[in-house]
DNA sequence: TGTACATCAGTGAACGCGCGTTCACTGATGTAC
DNA sequence: TGTACATCAGTGAACGCGCGTTCACTGATGTAC
């Protein structure tokens, strides 16, 4: 029984949210059904549509919440990020966490999503929001901080998915540090340099 | 009808594969299933069984012909990349690929990928090969071509997720194109210093 | 060139499945007096 | 405090769907003599 005392008259929406992570947790394939979701929590198939318009909302759903956590992960990795080996401990975290919860990324990413999620849109805000933030106070310097954002987010995302999809080597977590850690300095060293790069093309 | 003379006693393996990309071309999202290959073919539902194992195999077969496009698709944009502008080129195209062939891009990497297929890991082997001879042309003074070559592939890759994904504007192919190559060229200019930022971490 | 036969690539009916979603319903909770 | 009633969050039967896959089959093609 997922069962508990938030609901039967308690919280199903949060208890959907949570079965579903729990689904995605353990399957690490496969695309939330909302059926399966509502089997989770204990509950008839239809009961979550109470919460949720249709089973689109509660992707969207899942995936605003896979944002918040993903941020926090990153927080946590370190909170003001300031030089290289702090940005670089950050995007190790980043691919981490794309690893350690293969399914939720996928859903936040990879999946053809639906623009109209304000909640989803949201979220993606923050993280890109925070991701420049880094970049900033890392490279006061640095004119075009939305431009060297997008290089480090997107150097970032790509080691995820390549590691995810099993184009990369993760046979251990050092393995995969190193890797993430060796192409954030590549690009580290360079980033005074970037302007002129432009500048020159 | 989707019939031609290749078929009913002809080349069903190959229609097949052509049905399956043009489903890809015209829905975008969805996963390609083996009944509707079929009714694109024109032919019943169980015939795809004489020529792939099941699902999975079709839809190996597909990505790996989606690889060996891709591969084609980079030659094309610069035969034998050897300045930042060349592999520039290439980084373009390679996201210009992934927004014009959305649905095969996502088939190629998103979907959880059964790595029992040779053929498939096959066709990706020669992907990072081909990056990799890239990189090692363009920059005969790098020593850990490896290295350099998996950066390049994720910022790469990255870029064409995040725009596939709607985390980047893209409005039109110019802008994309200009943020492509600003990313590549923040990576080039710091190339030499690669080994010295990883020696002084 | 003609016949007999094996092979091979299709057919189509059937299976069981899980899905999203609708609907009329029920019964517990909260509210007004 | 007790009763009457509205609201709200669930139920469960039912729908129609498309799916992957099996099976026994058929009829065209290719081969041996």
């Amino acid at each position: 029984m997922a069962q508990n005392s938030t609901y039967h008259h308690g919280d199903l929406r949060a208890a959907c949210l949570r079965a579903a992570r729990e689904l995605l947790e353990e399957d690490g394939s496969a695309g939330l059904s909302l059926r399966a979701v509502a089997r989770r929590a204990g509950v008839s198939a239809t009961a979550p549509y109470r919460h949720y318009a249709d089973r689109e909302a509660l992707v969207s759903a899942v995936a605003a919440e896979g944002y918040r956590e993903l941020a926090e992960h990153l927080a946590t990795a370190h909170p003001v990020p300031s030089t290289p080996d702090d940005l670089a401990a950050v995007a190790v975290a980043y691919v981490r966490f794309a690893l350690e919860h293969p399914a939720l990324f996928r859903a936040m990413f990879a999946e053809p999503c639906d623009p109209t999620s304000e909640e989803r849109v949201a979220a993606t805000a923050a993280i890109s929001e925070y991701v420049r933030g880094i970049v900033r106070d890392a490279f006061p310097g640095v004119e075009d901080t939305d431009a060297l954002a997008t290089t480090v987010w997107a150097l970032v995302h790509g080691l995820a998915f390549l590691h995810l999809d099993g184009k990369l080597d993760t046979s251990t977590p050092e393995v995969v540090a190193d890797r993430v850690r060796a192409s954030v300095f590549a690009l580290f060293a360079v980033a005074p340099a970037l302007r002129e790069a432009i500048a020159a093309r």
